[in-house]
DNA sequence: TCTCAATGTTAGGTAACTCTAACATGTCTT
DNA sequence: AAGACATGTTAGAGTTACCTAACATTGAGA
């Protein structure tokens, strides 16, 4: 009865907007925000404000902006909700990343916690027959040299990410750093003993345990 | 460069539950908007005033609601894309109807095209591949005589729909009658030649012609 | 330390969409 | 034909989310 308040799509943009930049850059800034969303610096006051006031920021006077602990748990759900169906757009209906990114942001809004469900099921589902799949189609691909698992790629070599095999847990914290289906990524530099990997991705970069790595993969650009 | 104005997802909402009323009812009044909407008539009507405005509508005052040529074909794609989406929500998801039809309003109105498309391409290869699948899957269930084409139930049978082999017209107005996937259906009677069947759903009866009866798959229960 | 550019705030306004309350018109019934 | 009741309209107001323009604060470098 008390966690059940729902707040509107905007607030929920916002939520999400200032995860992503906290996570990003560690400060948030109204300016970051206001860039973020194309939107006036004025409007992002206000709106602010109003998120100070439901308990959901923390903001004092020419300072920056940071979730109270209920802004955190709202805002990752909603994170939650946008990569489940950016996912589910990429890789089950093959849209296009950019479209996908899109619609997630419109559509996370506005779905039934019911119907993310199904979808994440639907996805699950999805994921084991892909696996199976892999005997079939992808083999020849794998033997033509296309497709690697992430692992397998030596320094400075590029490919765009087809596929994860992830499961649970991991393969959530690989998504939330933003290793979905489509995505490019360079590998800087590997260990010794190959364990950590460090890549790049969207212009950032990541490190990499040697079992996410082998679970990940991509096609060879 | 003229067709490319967007509507409010309000707007969009009022024309599609515009159009839905004059094919039930025939004539369109501001009551029956706002008894839809379960919103105020003064709303309604002022909502009305600007569709006008926007050539959408026909009004005069005191008079029905009336869709003009550029607001029906509006209000007809949206209709489609509600069709698909909740099709698609439905029979691929598994999400419940009345889920569907609540979600499918909401992304309806902010879905890109592009994301549309691929639905409905998927929801074909679905089709297809339910199709072959009958060979492998359900050959086994209709062996056990667990599923059947309605056709073949007799009276006081009940069953839980399990597939929709219908295509195009004839699928959508057997689904706009609320027969879907998962729903549970009771058959009342036959008439001597086996055509028609009357069937109870969800509380009322329904009438269903041979060849439909016989694209209509349940698990009999 | 002073100043200026970046950043943040305030005031005042607009548009969309909704409401309630009061009033106007239509129509059915007897 | 006269109420009574359903239906439609208007006026006035609130909320959300945005804007521009002007002003305030901060902090980094000359």
């Amino acid at each position: 009865m008390e966690n059940t308040l729902t707040l509107s799509p905007t607030i929920e943009n916002y939520l999400e907007v200032i995860l992503n930049i906290s996570i990003q850059n560690g400060i948030v800034r109204i300016t970051d925000l206001a860039n973020h969303l194309n939107i006036a610096k004025s409007s992002v006051n206000q709106a602010v404000k109003s998120m100070v006031e439901m308990n959901l920021l923390q903001h004092e006077k020419y300072g920056p902006v940071e979730l109270t602990k209920k802004g955190k748990e709202f805002a990752g759900k909603i994170k939650k909700k946008h990569q489940v169906i950016k996912t589910f757009l990429v890789e089950v209906l093959g849209v296009s990343p950019e479209v996908a990114e899109k619609d997630a942001c419109a559509i996370e809004h506005v779905i039934s916690p019911l119907t993310v469900e199904k979808i994440v099921e639907y996805s699950n589902v999805k994921a084991l027959d892909i696996n199976n799949d892999k005997k079939m189609t992808e083999v020849s691909d794998m033997a033509t040299q296309k497709i690697k698992a992430l692992r397998d790629l030596s320094p400075g070599m590029r490919g765009k990410i087809v596929r994860l095999t992830l499961k649970g847990d991991l393969r959530r914290r690989v998504m939330d750093m933003g290793l979905v289906s489509g995505t490019e990524i360079t590998v800087e530099g590997v260990a010794p003993l190959g364990d950590p990997i460090e890549v790049k991705v969207r212009g950032y970069k990541l490190t990499l345990r040697k079992n996410e790595a082998s679970e990940i993969f991509v096609e060879v650009i």
